[in-house]
DNA sequence: CTATCATATTCCCATATCGGCATGCGTCAA
DNA sequence: TTGACGCATGCCGATATGGGAATATGATAG
């Protein structure tokens, strides 16, 4: 049971860093999938099971324009992920000061070994 | 080569249901392991293995105070993410119409070359 | 030292994932 | 129709993952 019922969620489709790279190249607008792939340095099937992920979460949309495919973003998907990391602003402001002398420790403690 | 380096960064760690719970959960101080294991209804290797993932992203500290470990949240690893996401922000509410322009010119390039 | 409590780690299984490669499919041009 | 192009899909191998069960480790009480 790997990975269990995370998959199809914006938050697992978002854990690949190559499928961020997608959606940030998409903000410049619509591409068809030899593009992405060129541009990414990644093969054209490559690609294409990225982007079939991303469709499959609503995080990218298909319109079909003669032999091509063109891809283009489609961020409200992202919202509710902005919205969950978000109620942690709050703490990551917070001071460590605890925080810092632990690691102090432990960097001390692994030097020992 | 599976999932790449994805492994090992707060993206991927919040890809995962349980984990995002373990971390609200944290929001209210710091807790021991078998309190959060009962309290998500997970067993409590479970509880350890995604603290584990946690630690190891950063996003939780741990503290040693007689036979319990107490773990504490660390959020700071989730402000990148929070900005990651928020660049798309403008984007959510974007209507679609707009991508055709885009297209078009793409067309152009390409025949240029 | 020993027993015990709280956690961490290990092993195993089933499954999911990414990447590469080959191939299938749809569209358009001739 | 036949090619050619653009893309999707299928299959494979290597690996990573989550869950369960059993066990190891660490700290403390007695």
């Amino acid at each position: 049971m790997a990975r269990a019922a995370t998959t199809s969620d914006a938050f697992n489709a978002i854990a690949e860093p190559q499928r961020r790279e997608i959606l940030a190249l998409l903000r410049a607008g619509e591409r068809p999938v030899t593009d992405l792939a060129q541009e990414l340095g990644m093969s054209q099937p490559g690609a294409s099971k990225h982007l079939r992920v991303l469709r499959e979460v609503g995080l990218v949309r298909v319109r079909g324009v003669g032999k091509q495919r063109l891809y283009g973003l489609d961020a409200r998907g992202l919202r509710p992920v902005h919205e969950w990391v978000g109620g942690f602003e709050r703490f990551w402001n917070e001071s460590f000061d605890r925080l810092d002398t632990y690691v102090q420790d432990l960097k001390q403690a692994r030097q020992e070994e």
